[in-house]
DNA sequence: TGACAAAATAAGTATGTACATAATAGTTTT
DNA sequence: AAAACTATTATGTACATACTTATTTTGTCA
């Protein structure tokens, strides 16, 4: 009832001295404790006003050396990236999905070192073409550590989503992200029904239990594909 | 000095109720309070927990209805934007910059809906590229609203780079991402020093203060850029 | 039966207090 | 003067408590 300051008051004030100059780059803040006093209200409510600008990447906080005005500043945005039956539904269109090749086998050195095996291991690798209104929509090349994940050799990838029934079955503690354009070779032009050369958005996507390698992703989106953030 | 739990703890001991399938997507979870009990610990504490807990895309909270283990899993990550020339010399590169063109002109019908300005609005223009050891980095083609940002208008861009004057003078109150794919043209081909088609990584963004526009810049990265993140 | 109001519920927030921790500044010892 | 303690400081965390808010459930009335 009364009128207190919610913890997203104080943020956008603070966020405001910074937006209209009163407060620059590298500029030191008061203590918390202060600027409680000063606003009206409990240092917790700072605390908690500060950690979401510090979490945004606005400022940075120190233990004793106080808070500052983040003197290099970064674009800090948030990626969703969703399953991709649900990407493609959500905006409306039917969703498909299309095993190409599922085998035992050694992954290349370079697959084998991002996943943190040793040079003999064997990986269920899985190739799978995802489908918005039966157009090629993503077409992932998918190692999957058997021996982290044995119960994925039981499963008929043909008609189930590797992707899918990992993420429901296996969740992750850590992730590795990496995005980068790709031309398009003859292999992934016939599979997804495009010139060879055209530009793609590549996602690749590792993931761990704990120490143990899960899967490891290369997800190659249809042309136009774009990664979206709004803050 | 009690052995007291911290919210780290009670976070990590969810999390971990969710990684060895004690609770799967889509399962309820007690109530925070019960939570609290059944740990030993405060309310805020469980709060605090959930909260990161939600903020990760692991969990579910609403009023009333309370937590739940998502059932759509999302890869959630942040992704950090640095200015260029941090970008570069972090790693151990030289940064060089050079100034292309700069002028006053009217952009084309994309760019100004995507700033939400009206077909007449008159705006700077900046194409500059950004070196690493000499060699070309990032190519960027801005436009900046003159109405929001006046004081562009002064500035030597051969010798300060917008970017850079931009993020320390202007700071902005939202931003909008969007990452894609696209071949080199000839015009990029020959600023960047590459072959025609080469698939290159882009990433535009677009910056308001308020509801004001600031500045839209598309952003061509050099062939082998890539964007990473860490979970 | 359906519409609408009232009660119940669980997360969200605010506060004061106490203590923990990391980083700095100051002081003493070698 | 370098190294090793010590004190100080500002943020970080934990807790008990009280109140707020969004949402669902329930109850009442037409």
């Amino acid at each position: 009832m009364a009128n207190r300051l919610t913890w997203k008051i104080v943020r956008d004030a603070i966020h405001q001295q910074i937006l209209d100059g009163t407060l620059m780059a590298g500029d030191k803040l008061p203590r918390d404790e202060d600027i409680a006093r000063d606003m009206g209200c409990a240092r917790s409510t700072v605390q908690r006003a500060m950690q979401d600008l510090s979490d945004s990447g606005i400022l940075e906080r120190r233990r004793k050396g106080g808070t500052r005005v983040r003197a290099e500043p970064v674009t800090r945005a948030t990626l969703d990236i969703p399953v991709i039956r649900n990407e493609v539904e959500n905006s409306g269109r039917k969703y498909g999905y299309h095993l190409i090749r599922r085998e035992v086998a050694t992954p290349p050195p370079s697959v084998l070192a991002g996943l943190g095996l040793g040079s003999s291991a064997r990986l269920l690798r899985v190739e799978a073409l995802h489908l918005a209104d039966n157009r090629p929509f993503v077409f992932e090349d998918r190692w999957v550590s058997i021996d982290t994940v044995p119960e994925i050799m039981d499963i008929d990838l043909s008609r189930e989503n590797a992707n899918e029934w990992l993420v429901h079955n296996r969740p992750w503690s850590r992730c590795d992200l990496r995005v980068y354009a790709e031309k398009a070779d003859a292999r992934i032009a016939e599979v997804m029904e495009i010139p060879v050369g055209e530009a793609l958005l590549v996602i690749d996507r590792t993931t761990w239990a704990g120490l143990k390698p899960i899967t490891t992703v290369g997800a190659t989106t249809a042309p136009g594909y774009q990664l979206l953030t709004q803050i």
